[in-house]
DNA sequence: ACCTGAACACCGTTCAAGT
DNA sequence: ACCTGAACACCGTTCAAGT
């Protein structure tokens, strides 16, 4: 209780009665300046000045940026679970819904690839995660050490996948449709072409049909998709039961 | 040509008749600290002063901090060529090398997963390495579309599961045998396998047994190996004349 | 041509001091 | 308890100036 004033209104309103931050708050800007710059935009003195702060303020809810970005990662990793509706009873539809959904969560969040090499995350929506891979593999007959090793098949696939696809689709965004970098890069494919044929052909291909580069991404995931859980398939110890 | 001076002793030997600095020198010591101390540890300044020079110095030969990372990820691509001797003749076996050989080089070099996000390498070594992928399966029969698919689907899986085991092996090494950690960790694991009965149960698993990590990583990328060449397999066209 | 030295505009993090 | 302000020890990059 501050001493009694004359009038309220000579008395500013407590500056913070109610915390201006929370961990909460730090999180979501967080999430939302690396979304819009990229992981290169966040700083903690960005951060601090979005939520009208200081620097070091952050430090009372937060050790580290690198725990921040623990934060961070483990946030979006929680718009990946089921969107209501139990999970598909065929293993291989809720393992694949689950695949896709990740992948998705990646397109809207790709500076999640940037900060996944270091330590592995432990946060509770990714164990929630692993938790529902575990259970789909589980059901479908793999146990033990096949059990992880399966899930690892699809997890690990995803992310390289995707390290692959954001990387070329940022590359795509950058060059836009600079007319000097189009002689530029025409040149650059035709001494690709010379030295190997293989992917010279390759790359003219995608650049001279001007495909549809979320299509042709689609394809590809979905064409890698098909093709480990095929191999899943036949690694399926024996079906007890199921669709 | 110097004015002549009484003797060669008086007068320093001419400070850079050759230069002290190259873009190989520079990316030579760009890995090898990265090697050492990994991305974080990699500054400007601190190449320059290993080379015995001011950072503004490397400019000269490198344009950008980024460029050079470029380099220094081709640079070490090269590793992962074959060392002499043919390319075994199965296709499996051919592809299954390369990928093999690509994890040894990224547990030598694991900085290069951190730096893989962001924009795709096309310098000679990464496009050597493609060609040489695309070969195997082109001659195995693989074409159009499916070819690059076909590739994408051993290189994604091979950067995806090396994401994940370098930064399990970052955190065992972090972590080490504090026994303090021990308990947190025990704790951790416990309210864990109440929620997550699964993955508790594998977890408990691999920390009980005291488990060989290098065999275990092995056996993993062994499992998912086969597994996406079994997949493959059964997309190969018509197989015609080889192994 | 190649390198220095100093500057610019940033960083993450700490910590006394205020309220 | 929560936040400020200033400091510390760094960054990448530029650029005149030297040789």
């Amino acid at each position: 209780m501050p001493t009694p004033s004359p009038s309220v209104w000579l008395r500013p309103e407590r500056p913070s009665r109610d915390r201006r931050l929370s961990r909460d708050r730090i999180v979501a800007r967080a999430v939302a300046v690396l979304d819009a710059e990229g992981a290169r935009g966040l700083s903690m003195r960005r951060i601090a000045s979005d939520l009208g702060v200081t620097a070091g303020s952050l430090y009372w809810y937060v050790t580290t940026k690198d725990e921040l970005l623990e934060l961070a990662l483990d946030h979006v990793l929680g718009e990946v679970a089921e969107d209501g509706a139990a999970p598909a009873d065929r293993w291989r539809d809720a393992l694949g819904g689950l695949a896709r959904r990740h992948r998705a969560m990646l397109l809207r969040h790709p500076w999640v690839l940037s900060g996944l090499a270091g330590q592995p995350n432990l946060g509770p929506n990714a164990l929630a995660l692993a938790e529902a891979g575990l259970t789909i593999l589980s059901r479908a007959g793999f146990a033990d050490g096949d059990l992880d090793a399966a899930l690892a098949v699809v997890n690990d696939h995803v992310v390289g996948a995707m390290m692959a696809e954001t990387s070329w689709r940022a590359a795509l965004d950058r060059t836009g449709g600079g007319a000097e970098w189009r002689d530029q890069a025409a040149d650059h494919l035709r001494r690709i072409a010379d030295e190997h044929p293989l992917l010279g052909a390759r790359m003219s291909a995608a650049a001279g049909a001007e495909i549809d580069v979320d299509r042709e991404c689609e394809r590809r995931f979905a064409f890698a998709l098909d093709c480990l859980l095929d191999g899943l398939e036949a690694r399926r110890p024996s079906p007890c039961g199921d669709a």
